[in-house]
DNA sequence: ACAAAGTGTTAGGTTTGCCTTACATTAATA
DNA sequence: TATTAATGTAAGGCAAACCTAACACTTTGT
């Protein structure tokens, strides 16, 4: 029974996530960056990444800056995107402190289905084009 | 170093949950019953059902009905609340449908802040209170 | 250029949660 | 009640994801 390649686990999920944020910036990526951000061995670092290129998701050798293959990249922006949609929601229709909003988010992208994101992502954009709904909501719950 | 006694994994919420809601039921529950509704093998319901004695959240000898202790009930609601409050959110805010709500919620459930949930409870009883706006946004949802 | 600091890998462990197989015990029914 | 069916447990394994310790390789800074 082969691995699925269409899925990864949360754990893979957060490397991949972290490497793209990286390219994003422009910032050179070494293994034991990674260990430092998420908190993790070098050792567990070093098992992650050989996971990662063997799935062809990065390219990667020893003392190389790490880097996303296409697919890779496909994969994280799938991931990254669930992460941003979930972070709005919290943030800007619940009112969830940024902080809070993300660690949710960090979780909950890595299970959450696809169409219930969709959903959350229209209604978040619909809830942005009628402000004053929101506006009284946090009237709520400000008044407690 | 002591397992904290405040959080269980999320499998052994699952156990809780179900055992919570047959017991709601009045419907007396074994082992194998679980073992068929978690789709697990009766060894590892003898196995789970020996930590959960060990935490004292539920009383069970072999061949006995599983039940609660108070605390295993208050342990079961918060479980239980939760994943009602996502499913309701997701099905009545969201215009998701019951089983994919259902879904979403049983993975989620184990990991969301209490604090979000909190507000989403409050979002969606907001919602509930101003019809019109989720007419709305169904209205635009089922346009597409 | 060479020592010190940083980085990467390997080997060997731990934990968790699941599995199968085999056997023991209890319950149901012919 | 004797047999069959159902239930429970024990033993032994496996895989994932992490760890530490030890060692090797590379980069940096004086």
């Amino acid at each position: 029974m082969t691995k699925n390649s269409k899925t990864l686990s949360s754990g893979l999920e957060d490397y991949i996530e972290t490497i793209y944020i990286a390219q994003l910036k422009n910032l050179p990526l070494k293994g034991a960056d990674l260990a430092r951000q998420l908190c993790v061995s070098r050792a567990s670092v070093s098992e992650a990444l050989a996971k990662l290129v063997a799935k062809k998701l990065i390219t990667y050798n020893s003392y190389e800056t790490i880097s996303l293959t296409q697919l890779g990249i496909e994969f994280a922006q799938n991931v990254y995107n669930k992460h941003h949609t979930l972070k709005m929601f919290f943030e800007q229709v619940l009112f969830i402190a940024p902080d809070e909003a993300g660690e949710n988010a960090c979780k909950i992208e890595h299970i959450i289905s696809q169409n219930v994101l969709n959903r959350m992502a229209e209604f978040t954009e619909f809830c942005r084009q009628n402000e004053k709904f929101l506006t009284e909501f946090k009237k709520e719950i400000t008044r407690k």
